[in-house]
Parts: structure tokens; sequence; C-alpha cells
DNA sequence: CTACGCATGTAACTAGTTACATGATTCA
DNA sequence: TGAATCATGTAACTAGTTACATGCGTAG
């Protein structure tokens, strides 16, 4: 469905698809070459896009997908139904919950790299709503060019909703990992080491 | 390693590991039986864990999985390993992203589907947050009750932490999908609909 | 004696990742 | 002429889901 929507907002390669998997939409859902490439194929053989051949060079060709009328068909008939949102699974939060395990520096790395994670996304997803609020994306032109003003603004405002959404989840991820290092802190000075003495991880208390 | 380390706390069967898995930790990973009992044949095979056959009733018997000292070691090297956080798959921000396909009536529908669940979640988190606070837990008996007191800190810090975390999440998710639904009511009133005038979905402009 | 819970599996399938491969084009 | 980028694939594998199956134990 993420690479029929894309592709009806414009015509591309596997590889500009690809790409595109890899910047604008790619915290939403990623995907890569070897599975876009069959995916293409599938969605060719069930009558939903259509491949047209370019050529490029004097040799060779390259393959512009574009959505038929029964792409655009099945596009809105999934639109339209309601998904039920659901839990994802998450290895680190796995990790942060048997984190006793852990010494306290790892534990302390684990949350400075969520940390670290989740701001380099509020920047990038900033920028990207941003560029999306001023119709900066290339994508954003191709698909708003021959819309009313009216239809143009909900495809905005669906878009910038989620960004929106996504950068209250950046800054929660944040304030979540400042505080666990906090937490760190907090237990490794109530481990109670005398000075120049190194702690060691609460899980070896465990051991023996 | 989930498996490890619930079994770690407390030997167990694979029946009540599923059943494990179906509240407390669901909502950080999940597994149906489908894929635990092939799991701790596995994690036997590599010596991790070790079936003890204990008799129900008469005739049959059952199996109960215990943590290995080699487990151990595993799960240790396992928390000491910091994982990069990663990115999930949302279909459902993927669906909002292009909710232009939908008509305003299940855009809405979805938003508020949204919000149920989360304030679903909240109630259930919030109440199993309470209990690992208070030691409630079965697991957490088992789990303290030969630590000291400052590991139990810890032992309990991180989880509540955890919990802690995902209590903003779903605070944040309810949050986002209340301004989702006066999103739409602000795009339904300003298409400009006729008093007694159904509405048509926005993305029914664009066909023709 | 019946229903519900305990207990344990397998099979078929879908999705997704990583690695292996290849070749043309374009720009410096 | 070499490196980066465009372009397109396949193979092997891992994880996870859904559905199919079976049978004992226990309480009412």
């Amino acid at each position: 469905m993420a690479v029929l929507a894309i592709l009806e907002a414009k015509p591309m390669t596997g590889y500009e698809l690809a790409k595109f998997f890899d910047h604008s939409i790619a915290h939403i859902w990623q995907a890569s070459h070897s599975q876009i490439y069959p995916e293409l194929k599938k969605l060719e053989r069930e009558g939903l896009i259509e491949a047209k051949q370019q050529a490029r060079g004097n040799l060779a060709t390259k393959s512009v997908y574009a959505v038929m009328p029964a792409g655009g068909d099945e596009l809105e008939r999934w639109a339209n139904q309601v998904v039920p949102p659901l839990h994802e699974r998450s290895p680190e939060l796995l990790k942060v919950m048997y984190q006793e395990w852990a010494s306290y520096q790892v534990a302390e790395q684990q949350f400075e790299a969520h940390r670290v994670y989740y701001l380099q996304l509020y920047v990038k997803w900033a920028a990207h709503a941003e560029d999306l609020r001023l119709g900066n994306t290339d994508l954003m032109r191709h698909r708003l060019k021959d819309a009313s003003a009216e239809a143009s603004a909900a495809v905005l405002a669906y878009k910038v909703h989620v960004y929106e959404g996504l950068l209250e989840r950046a800054q929660m991820e944040i304030d979540w990992a400042t505080k666990g290092i906090a937490l760190v802190e907090r237990l490794l000075a109530e481990a109670g080491t005398p000075p120049g003495h190194r702690a060691a991880s609460p899980s070896s208390a465990r051991r023996r």
C-alpha cells in the first residue's frame, strides 16, 4: 500500500522508490530494494500498476511504474478500512525491563543512545514537517498540482498531523531517556560506593 | 531473551510462558505458544535452559523449564550490549498519512479507535505499574525473594521506569488522536457542506 | 459427563533482512 | 579511466502469524 500511495503521487522506477523509502517516509515505513522489486512485479501482475519502459543513455532502459485505475480503487478500499492500532515489539524496552543484568555503565549508555537517537529524529522530523507545510517536497508538488484548494488542505493536514505526532513522540522519548539516565545515577549513588572504589553491576550481587 | 529473562525469575512450562506473554509483558513483547514451544526446544538444545518432568494427575507429565548457568551468562551478555533504538513500522500511521483517500467518517473512526485503544492500555498499564511498585506480581515476589534490598531497588526501578514511559506514551497517543478527531471535524466544516447535505470524501474530488 | 482450562505440538504461509550479483551511466 | 550513482535483480535465511490438531485434568 505504501508503494501504491507513493506511485500515485508520482510514477517512479524501483530505484527511486527505494531512495524514497530511505528518506521521506523512512520512519513510518521502510523497505529495501530487495523487497521493492519483487513487490512491484507482484503489483503489476495484479494489474494495480503498470510499467513503462523509458530510455536511459543509448543502450539501457528503465521501468517507470504508474498506478492504474484498479490501483486507485485498491488504495481507496484500503484507506476506508479502519486498522486496529497495535502494540509494537520493542527489543529496546525489553532490555531496559531487565537492565538489572547490565552494569550501571551500560544501562546509562543505553539511555544515552536512546536520547541521541530521538534527538536526531526530532531534528529530521521537524525539518520534514516544515517542508511539508510549505509544500516544499517534490512529491507534494506533484500530488497537489491539479487538486482543488480544499482537497489540498486535507492532503497536507493529515501529513502534518502525523509529523506533529512524531515530534511529540520524539520529545517524550528524549524526556524518558533523560529521566532514565538520572535513575541510573541515583541507583549508582545509592549503591553506596566508597570513594575511589568502582561499583560492581547490581546483577553480580545475584551471582555466586 | 524474553523467554530466558522470564524463566530466570521463575521456572515455568511452555503453557505458563504463553499465558505470561499474554498479560504482563504483552505490550513490550508478544509471543504465541506456536512460537514458544519450538523456541524452548531450541534453547534447551543450546544448553541455556533445562526441562524437568513434573507429574500432573496420574498419567500426564509436563515440562518445567529452568535457566541453566550458561543461560544466565547469555542473559548477562545480552543485557550488557547496547541495542540501537529503532524505527518501528506503523501500518496505522501509514494509513493516516494517506487518509485523504478515506471518507471523513472513516478518518474520524480511525482516530477514535486509536484513542480508545490507548485509553484501555493506559488503564491496564497504570494498574500493572502500581502492582509492580507494590511488589504485587507473582514474578516479582519470586525474583526478589533472595535479593539484597539494593539489588531489589534496581530490579524494580527499571521496570517502573519502563511503565512510566509507556504511560506517558499512552497519554501522548490519546492527545494525538483527540487532536486528529478535531482536525477531521475542521476539514469537514471547511468543506462547506450546505445543511442537510452529506459531505463526500475529499478523495472523490480527485477522481474524474 | 461435559465443558473449560492445562498442555503441547506441527504446517503452511507472509514479511522482512542480509548478502550476493551484475551491468550501464555520468561526471571529474 | 575510475569512482559514484543509477538500475535491477536473486538466494538464503529468520521471524512471526494463522490455522490445524490432539489429549489429559478437574470441577460442577
